[in-house]
This record gives C-alpha cells, structure tokens and sequence, in this order.
DNA sequence: ACCGCATTAGGACAACCGTCCTATTCGCTG
DNA sequence: CAGCGAATAGGACGGTTGTCCTAATGCGGT
C-alpha cells in the first residue's frame, strides 16, 4: 500500500468541513487548500466526492465507538456513564454553538439530498442509540430502556439546534442541568414509565 | 404594481424546494421548473437568489404569526394552547419524517453557511419562544416561562431530527404523548422549576 | 389600430463544480 | 546510479450555477 498519511489529512479536513460549512457546500477545493494540496491529486486517493463522504463517516463510526467504549471503561456505574454522554453537550458547547451536532446536521442535510450514504450517516445515531439502551437495562430500565435511550438523544439533538439558532451557551447548561436531574430521578427511585425529561 | 401572482407562485414553490431539499441544493432551473416559468424571468420578479429567501423567510413568518394567533384565538385556555403547537409534531408528521423540521433545517443550514439571512430565519425561532413564554406566563409560571418555552422547543426539534433520521412516526407520536403528560403535570399541581420534560 | 408599459422567453456570460487525464516529481530498491 | 512504481501537480472536460442582457410577447388605455 502508499502512503496513509495524506489520506489521512484528507480524512480529516473533510471531516471538520463537512461539519462546520455542510457537505455539499464543501468543494474539492477548499479540502485541497485545508490539506495543503493540489485538486488533482485528490483523485489518487478518492474516486469521487462520495467516496469521502464514506470515509469521513467510517471515520466518525470509529472515533464514535473508540469513545463510547472509553466511557464504559471509565464509568463506573451505568449513571456515571449516561452523564459522561449528556456532558459532551458541555464538552463541545463552542463548536455546537457555532455548527450544531455534527451527527444530527449531517444527517439531516443527507436526508434533504436523499443521497446514498445517509443510511451510513444514520448510523452514528444507532451508536448512541444502543449504547445509551444498553445503560438504562442496566440501570434496571428493561421494557423501557430503548424509549429512555431515544428520550435523552432526542433531547440533547434538540438543546444543539436550539443553541447554535440562539447562539446561548448558558441554555446549554442549563438544560443539561435538567437532564441530569431527571438521570437522578430516573436512577434513585423506582419512577412509572411515564417520567418524562 | 404589477402582477403579483407569479412571484406568489415563486415564492410558495422555493418556500417548499428549501424545505425539501434544502436552500442551496435549490436551483434557479428547479424553482422554475416547478413554476412553469423560464429561468430568465426570475430576475424581473427577484434580483438575485438571497431575495427570494429573504422572501421566503417573510412568508413563513406571516404564516406563523397567523397561525398563533388563530391557536391564540382557538384555544380556550393557555394549556390548550400549548398542546396545539405539541400537536403539530402529529399533524405534519408526514414532512417531519422525511425532512425534518421546516425551522430547525433551514436555521442549521443558513448557520453552517454563514448566510447574512440567518438572522431572519432564527426569527422564526423567536415567535414560537415569545409566544410559548406568553402561555407559560399565562399559566401562572412567571419565574421561569422562558425557560420552559425553550424546553419545550428544544424537546420538539431533537424529536423532528430524530424521528427523521430513524424514519419512525410512532417515534412521534409516543414523544408527543410524553410532551402532553408532562404539560400536565406542569399545569394541575404547583410542581417545583426542577421539573423537567 | 396604435402606443406604452408590464411581463416573459431565451440565451450569453464568467465562475465554479466534480471528474478525469497526463506529465512530472519523489523515494525506495536493485 | 538507474529504474520503477507511488505520489503529486496542473490543467482540460462537460455540466451547472447565479447573474444579467435583450428581444419578443401580452395587454390595457387612447
């Protein structure tokens, strides 16, 4: 094989990009200029625009799973855990302010483009989405812990829209204060299925 | 002035254009292939593309504030009111799916763009706040209305996104209900700020 | 019928897009 | 040093974009 290391670059540039100007709106040139390259040679490593688009979200799917596999490491209990997901709100809070959550606009814009690799895109969520399940069952959440799961991701795909149009990052915290509350009131007593965040 | 229904017919059909496929996908040759029109009579009607969004946006702030001011009108009491914006998570829950929310979208992708008109579109944002807080403050929550119309918006955005991304309609209408039980519970007992959605 | 203005159609224009080809350079191996 | 393949640079290509110009059309008033 070549050199992986422009590859890589490429990866990269194209990621933050995406993210903070959208995908379609990212041209071969501005990647090029980002990485310090020519246009041409892009073709060396990717056949086409779509093609970085599934490496750039094969990317995120790998960093995703390397993260999400690090809080269950860390965490100690199923509640550690949870929380250390609703603080990447607090975490990211100046670049969510700015572009929104890089999973839940990228999806979106795929899905107004109908383009093929949204389906890949919607996988990011899946992560979290069966990440987060698996903490609520643990926690002792059986028959509802997929609703849970959707419940918090939801929300938290809510507070980023809401922050990056408001330009607030005083809304974030705030709101990922109430959703810490309602992780305790969750956890500590036994609440009917019809809590609500 | 001159005939205003073919610019009328432009601007209804980039308002739905922008929403389905997103404004820069948008084209000049899809709007007017949608119209009926030839390409080059857009420039009598709008002078460059930023004017029709600048349109656009108009149009749907005067349809938004017409239709809180019917719910305004409709609705007998403040929580009656509030349920009518809940609901239209139900109603529109056809587009929601397959384009996510109308709002949210075009706020994301005006920001990822650093479109001058994004302070326009946000405004959209600010009527369901002003007259979310208007309810809330109705209904006896003077101290923390805002919050609450914030919460409220944020919940209904991150349960568009999501029920787009994972194409689920129940998705919806379960969250909806959660929405309901939790507006109750706002309204028949005096509950604590920290009650949260 | 004729004029004047509002409206429209069609195309020119430069700029940019994604794609693709080819010549050149770099770096390692024999 | 020679040779070979990997890697890069530069530009050509057809197509599309937003913008803009101009000629043709439609239509109401005189």
């Amino acid at each position: 094989m070549g050199n992986k290391l422009t590859r890589d670059r490429i990866i990269d540039a194209a990621d933050q990009l995406f993210y903070e100007q959208g995908f379609e709106h990212t041209s071969f040139s501005k990647i090029s200029e980002s990485v310090g390259i020519s246009r041409g040679n892009f073709y060396y490593h990717f056949k086409t625009k779509d093609d970085i688009l599934d490496a750039v979200i094969n990317h995120r799917i790998a960093r995703t799973n390397s993260m999400l596999d690090n809080w269950e490491v860390e965490g100690e209990s199923p509640d550690d855990r949870i929380r250390s997901f609703i603080n990447i709100l607090v975490m990211n809070r100046t670049k969510i302010k700015r572009y929104g959550c890089p999973v839940g606009t990228l999806c979106t814009e795929l899905a107004k483009l109908n383009h093929p690799a949204k389906g890949d895109a919607n996988e990011l969520f899946t992560l979290f989405r069966t990440w987060l399940r698996r903490q609520f069952e643990q926690l002792g959440r059986h028959d509802d812990a997929d609703a849970l799961a959707m419940h918090l991701l939801a929300f938290s795909q809510g507070v980023a829209t809401l922050a990056s149009a408001f330009q607030d990052e005083k809304f974030i915290r705030s709101e990922v204060g109430r959703m810490n509350e309602w992780l305790t009131s969750c956890t500590s007593k036994n609440n009917p299925q019809s809590e609500v965040l």
